[in-house]
DNA sequence: ATCCGGATCGCCT
DNA sequence: GGCGATCCGGATG
């Protein structure tokens, strides 16, 4: 029968790692097209990875949501590196949340990983994240998925194409199912459409409300 | 289902 | 000194 799902150790369960390239582009578009690729994580205790369901764009120094808009200093530098690094971030003294840099017009920019629906070391995330109650709470948002990976200040500056941080090719997401919406938790340029997320999946940190009509 | 405050600290004003 | 690209638990309707 179909018996060639050979779970032998395969270095790359999913697609190729995204080329530099695929960072090189408009950060818009790049949030758009990481939908349904795969962030990976691996370490010590094995691999987590999950399929990236939530991004968001964060564009340059005249973005005031940007970290960027602060200029270049010892925090934000990764944003000015070059496209295809990650840039980890501590935030409310507690939490990381991890980005993937692009380079929009010369700007210092990247994208959020906002949510991942777990693929790959379920039990490893639950370990993770005692105090996750679903399945769904393991990583659907950006500090609770950088919890569930293991992602922290030693992933920041990380090349996404050879470290042990990766994002790999994956299904891509139909147009249909893609919805964009302001972003999430920012004051500054608050209404601005720069968050990209999968129509229905349960992972979304916050759903928009357009989409609960059908719980009523 | 929704709202609110506390936790906790690095960074910019 | 004050505020975050957040999460969690408890209170409220």
């Amino acid at each position: 029968m179909t018996r060639n799902a050979a779970p032998r150790a395969r270095r790359s369960r999913f697609g190729a790692p995204l080329p530099a390239t695929f960072y090189d582009r408009p950060t818009e578009q790049v949030a758009r097209d990481l939908l349904g690729t795969v962030l990976e994580h691996r370490t010590a205790e094995g691999i987590a990875a999950g399929r990236i369901v939530e991004t968001e764009a964060y564009i340059g120094e005249h973005d005031l949501a940007c970290h960027a808009a602060a200029g270049k200093t010892n925090r934000t530098a990764p944003l000015y590196g070059p496209p295809g690094i990650a840039y980890v971030y501590f935030i409310y003294g507690m939490y990381w949340c991890v980005n993937a840099v692009t380079r929009a017009e010369g700007e210092p920019s990247a994208v959020l990983i906002r949510a991942i629906e777990p693929v790959v070391g379920l039990d490893l995330m639950r370990a993770r994240r005692p105090r996750a109650r679903s399945e769904i709470e393991l990583t659907n948002g950006p500090g609770k998925l950088c919890l569930a990976l293991a992602i922290g200040r030693k992933e920041n500056w990380s090349d996404l194409r050879r470290s042990s941080l990766v994002i790999r090719a994956g299904t891509p997401v139909r147009d249909r199912d893609v919805m964009v919406t302001p972003r999430i938790g920012v004051s500054r340029c608050a209404d601005w459409p720069l968050r990209w997320l999968v129509r229905d999946n349960p992972w979304v940190s916050k759903t928009p409300r357009h989409f609960l009509a059908s719980s009523g």
